[in-house]
DNA sequence: CGGAAAGTTGACACGCTTCAAAGTCCGTGG
DNA sequence: CCACGGACTTTGAAGCGTGTCAACTTTCCG
C-alpha cells in the first residue's frame, strides 16, 4: 500500500516537491503545517532532515541516548516503550503516520524510552537545534509547535484518566475508538483497521493481562459490538462502543 | 511562614526589583531562568505580568476556560483537576512554589482541567502571546520554556508508570520520595514536611481510596516507616521508602 | 460544648490477575 | 502434502489486592 519510490538523495531546496511530498503522505502535524506560506516553508525545509526508514522491531532510539533530533512518522507504526525502575517495561503509546515522536527527550537532552517500529516504517529527521532557531523566525510555526507539544500533554492527561478511573472493558473501548478516530483523520475507514500491535502490546498499554484482553474481546464479539480475525477489527456498533468508552453506558458484565 | 509586604502595584520595569524578587522566591522554573544577563531579564519583564493571589479552595482557572496566560507560582500549593467523560473527578498533580501552571491548555486553547489553590497563595501570571514573542529573540529562553514543557511531559509518563505498574503500597512511597524530593530542591527538610492536601485528594490522585490511604499509613508507622501527626509527616527510614518507592524492596504485607 | 467533617478500622465483595491447560495458527522440513 | 513444533490465543478455576459498606473515633471550628 505505502509503496513508494521517492528519490531518496534529493536536494532539500526543492520546495515544490518537499511541498507535494508532505502532503502525499499527509504529514499535517509537523511537516505541512496549516498556514504557512511559501517562503516559510522554504525556512522550514533546512530544518527537515534526512529521512530514515525503520525496519519492524527496529528502535528509532532508545532511552538513554542523547536527544538531537525530533521524528515525524512518514508513514508506519511505533510503540513508545518505558523502563520502570524494578526493570518491568511499560508501553505509554502507539504513533502513526503523521505524529511525531521524541518529545519525551526535550527536558533531560536524553530519550526516556524506546520508540520500536510496529512494522517498516520510515520518518522524516528533524534536527531539534535547527527547528529551534526556525521557529525563533516563524511565530506561525512556532504556535505550531507549541501546540504538537501541548497534545503530547494532554494525550498522556487522556491516559492516566483512563488507567486510574477505567475499569478493563471501558480501557479497551476507549482503546479501540481512539484508533477508530485516528484513523478516521487520515482518510481510513473508522469501523474496518488492522491492529499493528500484538495483544501483549494492547494488554501491556491498557495495564491489563492478554488474557483479560482475550475475554473481552469474546464479550464484545458475543454482543456483536465487533468482529474480529487475527488482527483485522470490524467495529460494528460503533455507536454502542463510543458510549462504553465515555462511560454512559453501564459495562455488560463478562460472564 | 510566606509574609510577606511586597509593594503591590509597582512599575515593573524596576529590573533590579524584579531580579530580586524573583530569585527571593525562587521562582526559579519561569521567572529566573539561569543564564539570562539583564538585557535578557529586561524583555522578560514585559511579558511577567500581574501578580495574582488565589485564596485557598478558589480557582486559579477552571476547565473550558479560554486560554491565555500561564502562571508561575510565587509561592503556595495547586492540584489540578480533570474532569472525567462520566463526571468522575481525577487529580493530575499536585503544584508547588515555583512550577508552571496552564501547560495543559497549549494544545485547545482552552483549559482542561480546574487548578484549585491547597492554600492561600500567590501566581505570576504570563500571557503567552507574549511570552511567545519574546522567546522568538531569546534562544535561551525559548530552550528554557521547552525543557518546561518537556518536563511536563516526563512528569505525566512517570505517573502512567505508577497508576498502571505500581501496588498500592509503592506508589503511596512514591508520592512521598516525590514531595521530599521537591522540598529538598526548595530547600526545605527532605524528611519532614508537611502535607497540604488531605487524603481524600492523595486517594484520589494514586487512584486508591481514603481507606487504602489510611492502612498504609498505618502499616507505614507500624513498621517505623514514617511518624504521622496529622498532615505533619516524618520520613524515618527514607533508604528503604526510596527502595519501596523504587521496587527493589519486596512490600510488606499489610497485615 | 456540640455537630459536622475527616480519618480509622473491620468484614465482606468483586474485578482482575495468576496459574494451568487446551486449542489455534503458521512456518518448516521430511 | 502432511507432520511437527513453537508462538500466540482462548478458556477455566482459584487467589489476591483493593474497593465497598458500615460503624466508630478523632479533629475541627463556630
Amino acid at each position: 500500500m505505502n509503496k513508494l519510490s521517492a528519490p531518496e538523495s534529493k536536494t532539500l531546496l526543492d520546495i515544490p516537491a518537499l511541498k507535494a511530498s508532505c502532503s502525499e503522505f499527509s504529514l499535517h502535524e509537523l511537516c505541512l503545517p496549516r498556514g504557512l506560506d511559501e517562503d516559510e516553508i522554504e525556512h522550514l525545509d533546512i530544518a527537515i532532515g534526512r529521512r530514515r526508514r525503520v525496519l519492524r522491531g527496529d528502535r528509532l532510539f532508545e532511552v538513554g541516548e542523547p536527544f538531537r533530533k525530533l521524528y515525524a512518522i512518514r508513514y508506519g507504526h511505533f510503540k513508545t516503550v518505558h523502563i520502570g525502575a524494578s526493570g518491568d517495561e511499560q508501553i505509554t503509546g502507539f504513533q502513526m503516520t503523521g505524529e511525531l515522536l521524541g518529545l519525551d527527550a526535550i527536558s533531560n537532552d536524553e530519550h526516556q524510552c524506546d520508540a520500536v517500529a510496529l512494522e517498516d516504517s520510515e520518518v522524516c529527521e528533524i534536527p531539534f537545534d535547527r527547528l529551534q532557531e526556525i521557529i525563533g523566525q516563524l511565530p506561525t510555526l512556532m504556535r505550531h509547535f507549541h501546540r504538537l507539544m501541548g497534545q503530547g500533554i494532554t494525550r498522556e492527561q487522556n491516559v492516566m484518566l483512563l488507567l486510574g478511573n477505567m475499569r478493563a472493558e471501558q480501557r479497551f473501548a476507549v482503546f479501540l475508538i481512539n484508533l477508530s478516530l485516528r484513523y478516521a483523520e487520515r482518510g481510513f475507514s473508522p469501523t474496518r483497521f488492522h491492529l499493528r500491535m500484538s495483544r501483549e502490546d494492547i494488554a501491556n498499554y491498557l495495564s491489563l493481562t492478554i488474557e483479560s484482553i482475550s475475554r473481552i474481546l469474546a464479550s464484545f464479539k458475543k454482543q456483536g459490538l465487533v468482529k474480529v480475525d487475527k488482527r483485522d477489527v470490524s467495529l460494528l456498533q460503533i455507536v454502542r462502543l463510543r458510549s462504553l468508552a465515555a462511560g454512559t453506558e453501564p459495562s455488560v458484565s463478562l460472564r
